[in-house]
DNA sequence: TGTACATCAGTGAACGCGCGTTCACTGATGTAC
DNA sequence: TGTACATCAGTGAACGCGCGTTCACTGATGTAC
């Protein structure tokens, strides 16, 4: 075996541990992680009970694993949004964009994160907070260097940031809500509202 | 019996019913709906599992029923607030200050709204969310009448009512999960500085 | 006021069922020489 | 390359347990006369 693959083994576990975070999220749809079974996820799977215990301790092990799954693929869209250059209201209109496509793209993950941020597992709410506090951070430190935060203070410029971030997620938990393409271009339209107000706001910070 | 007292058997039916709430609320506490259990609920009432069909057809039945009873404290606080009549930094500390009493007050009902806003169970996700388009619609209305809002559209002053309304919702949840009195602080504190920077683009929304 | 009957909230036993966890095991994969 | 032994992901049977739901029932409350 060489240093860059996998052996046999770790390949077969590996794929048995992605099977189950797999068949979690798609059995998390219609229920909570509290009401998750074991048996269910294995039963998906289609391997023996017992057999979980080679990959996670109980359900809340796997629900924060899923934590990171499911908010590493969202950091992507963050990021992006972040590094457009262009015109207040065409960013406004590519982030709404981007969140419902990544809505479209992954609604087991979206609804994944609505359902548990406050949900009934103590470890699975605290992991997806301190994920959403790094989101925070990390579009606190690009709007810092943008010319309109000067002469702001980094805890304004943080709490804008995290006005932002619950936008967001309140946007793409409404998405995933939405029945169809007309109550989805309705909520694009109120969020695109709601963003060019925030950002009329933002203009006005310092002279307000 | 006369016409505005109930009967003895009513009476203590109500009385049960209640209580069946009650101790639904408190379980809820630490799990989802989805998970809490019919025997569970019983037993911390005191009565046979079977009593529990007198007044639920099922745990979602009660769910939406404890809909009702949390919404509606918090109608009263809402209502308290868009009363107000003094300048908008006032407003603004009232409406923060009231949110903060009402979660001290009622964390039990709150905490249940924000698990169960995107739970595992469908009608009461219904329930809540058609309360909280009610609760948008009543803060329209009192948006609309105030100066501020001449010359705005009913579809704007709607999409800024829903902001509110979001962001009462986050700031409420912020604070059931609050460690401390120190973190309490600090999410009035970015609680207020977000509301005034709303606030401020609603100032120049029209010239913007 | 008293009596006879109706109502119905709550009982308690029973049911079949799926749950999480344990355990000794198997047999393919990995390692040492 | 071949052999002997170690590792360990997944098995399958077993366990005790609490679950939701049903049912005929009891006895206090309500109603009619």
């Amino acid at each position: 075996m060489s240093s860059n693959t996998l052996g046999v083994r770790q390949a077969q576990k590996r794929k048995t541990r992605e099977a189950l975070l797999d068949a979690g999220l798609r059995l998390l749809e219609e229920q909570s992680l509290s009401s998750l079974g074991l048996r269910e996820v294995t039963r998906v799977v289609g391997v023996a009970p017992a057999a979980f215990y080679r990959h996670f301790r109980d359900m809340a092990d796997l629900g924060v694993a899923l934590v990171g799954e499911s908010l590493g693929s969202l950091h992507v869209v963050v990021r992006a949004v972040l590094a457009e250059r262009s015109e207040a209201e065409e960013v406004i209109d590519g982030t709404v964009e981007a969140v419902a496509a990544h809505v479209e793209l992954h609604p087991a993950h979206v609804r994944f994160i609505a359902r548990e941020r406050h949900g009934g597992v103590r470890a699975v709410r605290e992991a997806i907070g301190a994920e959403l506090d790094r989101f925070g951070d990390e579009v606190a430190e690009a709007l810092g260097a943008q010319e309109l935060s000067a002469g702001w203070s980094a805890e304004d410029v943080r709490m804008l940031a995290g006005l932002y971030v619950d936008h967001l997620v309140m946007t793409a938990s409404a998405f995933i809500e939405a029945a169809g393409p007309e109550e989805r271009r309705r909520i694009a339209d109120t969020a695109r509202r709601q963003l060019r107000l925030i950002s009329l706001g933002r203009r006005h910070w310092l002279d307000g």
